[in-house]
DNA sequence: ATTTTTTAAATGCTCATTTAAAAAATTTAT
DNA sequence: ATAAATTTTTTAAATGAGCATTTAAAAAAT
C-alpha cells in the first residue's frame, strides 16, 4: 500500500533470493520513459500522464513507485549521474597513463551511450532546475566535485602548478558548453566526432600549457 | 484597448514629439521585473502575478503590454541579446587590432553589466526552453550565428586555417560552459576575474597556433 | 470628449496527487 | 497440490489547488 516502507533486499521466506522483481522493472521503465518524455516536451511542460503513457502505465503508478514528480526527476538524474560515472570507470580500467586517464574522463562525457539528444535534453533541464530544487542542486555539486577531483588528479602529473587550474576549468567549461549547444540541435549527435574534437582541444591545451 | 495595434513612433498632434512615454516605461519595468522574478523562482515556477508584483503592477497589465507570458519571455530575451550585442559594439569601437576585437567579444560576455547571477539565471532558463519554443529557438540561432561570425572574422587574421575552427568552437563552448556553471552559484559573481580567466584561456589557445 | 492605462474579479482549464477499489501475485494453510 | 488469506500492484475517478488569460468597468491621461 505504501511505496516508502523499507524493504530488506531479500525475500522473507527463503535464504538469499532475488529481491522483488517488478519494483525494479517499473523503476527502470519509468525512468526511461521520463528521459524520453522530457526530451519531447521539456520538464516544465511534461505531465505525469504523458510520462506514464510513454511507459504504458498510469500516472498514479508513478506516484506509487516514486512518490512525486520531483522525486521521479531526482531518481532520473541520479541514474544519469551513475551512467556517467560508470562510463568513466570502464575507461579507467583500461587506461595506462595519466594522459589515458585524463582522456577517459573526457571520452566518457561524449560516449556513444551518453552523448545523445535525449540525454543532452535531460541534462539541460537538470541544470535549469538545479538552482531551484535542493535535491537536484545537491546532485549537481556532487557530480561537479567528482569530475573536478579526477581532472585534478590526472593533470597533476601532466602540467606544472602554474597552468593546472586554468586548464582544468577550461576543460570542464568546454565539456559543459558542448553539451549545452548539443541540447539545441535537432539532428542526431555524433559522439565519435565530439570525442575527436574534445581530444584535439585537450591536446592543444596541454601542448601550450606544458 | 488592444496592445497589438501599430503605433507610429511620433505622437499624433504635434510634429516630431516624443513617442508615448508610459508604454516604454512599462516595458522597461516589466522586463526588469521578469529578470528578477525568474531568477528568484525559475521560469517554470514563476507566475504572472509574481512578476507583476515585482514591478508593482497587476498580472493583467502584463498581458495588456505583452500579450502573454510567452511573449513576455521572448521580449525579455530579446533585450538580453541586445544588451550583449551592445556591450560588444562598445568594445569594438575602441579596439585597434584583431586581437583587441577578439577580446572584445569575449570581454563583452563577461562584462560587469551582463555577467550577474540574475542574468546567468535568465540565460539558463532561455537555453532550457529554446528547444521547445520556436520564438526562443530562433533567437538562440540568431545570437549564436552572430557570435560565430565575429569570432571567425577576428580569428582569420590570428590563426592558420588548420586550427581556426577548433579554436573558435572551443572559445564558444568555453564561454557557454562558464555561464552554465555560474548559473549554479549562489554568491555574487566576479566579472573581472571571469574576464581575466577568459583572457588567459584565450591566450593559451592562441599561443601555439599563431 | 476620447483614448490609454489599470485592475479586480471571473473564467475556464490543466494537472499533480489522493482515494478507493479491483486485479494480480504471493504466501500460508489445508 | 489447492484453496484461502494476505500482500503488492494497478488504475479510474475524484479532489482541489494554481494559474494564465479575459472581461468589464473604472481611473488617468490627452
Amino acid at each position: 500500500m505504501n511505496a516508502n516502507i523499507a524493504y530488506t533486499p531479500y525475500s522473507r521466506h527463503s535464504g538469499a533470493m532475488a529481491r522483488t522483481r517488478i519494483r525494479d522493472i517499473r523503476h527502470e521503465e519509468l525512468i526511461h520513459a521520463t528521459v524520453t518524455a522530457v526530451h519531447k516536451r521539456g520538464y516544465a511542460a511534461v505531465t505525469m500522464a504523458e510520462i506514464a503513457a510513454e511507459a504504458g502505465a498510469s500516472a498514479a503508478s508513478i506516484n506509487y513507485y516514486f512518490g512525486s514528480k520531483e522525486k521521479l526527476m531526482e531518481a532520473t538524474m541520479r541514474r544519469m549521474l551513475t551512467m556517467l560515472k560508470e562510463a568513466q570507470l570502464e575507461r579507467y580500467a583500461v587506461a595506462k597513463t595519466p594522459l589515458d586517464r585524463l582522456m577517459a574522463v573526457i571520452d566518457a562525457n561524449f560516449s556513444d551511450r551518453l552523448f545523445t539528444l535525449e540525454q543532452c535534453a535531460i541534462w539541460m533541464q537538470f541544470w535549469a532546475n538545479a538552482p531551484y530544487v535542493e535535491s537536484l542542486s545537491r546532485l549537481h555539486r556532487i557530480n561537479r566535485a567528482r569530475v573536478t577531483s579526477h581532472f585534478r588528479a590526472e593533470l597533476r602529473s601532466l602540467l606544472p602548478d602554474a597552468h593546472r587550474e586554468i586548464v582544468r576549468e577550461a576543460l570542464q567549461s568546454y565539456m559543459d558548453g558542448v553539451w549545452l549547444e548539443a541540447a539545441q540541435a535537432n539532428e542526431p549527435l555524433n559522439p565519435a566526432a565530439a570525442r575527436a574534437e574534445a581530444r584535439r582541444f585537450t591536446r592543444l591545451m596541454l601542448e601550450n600549457a606544458a
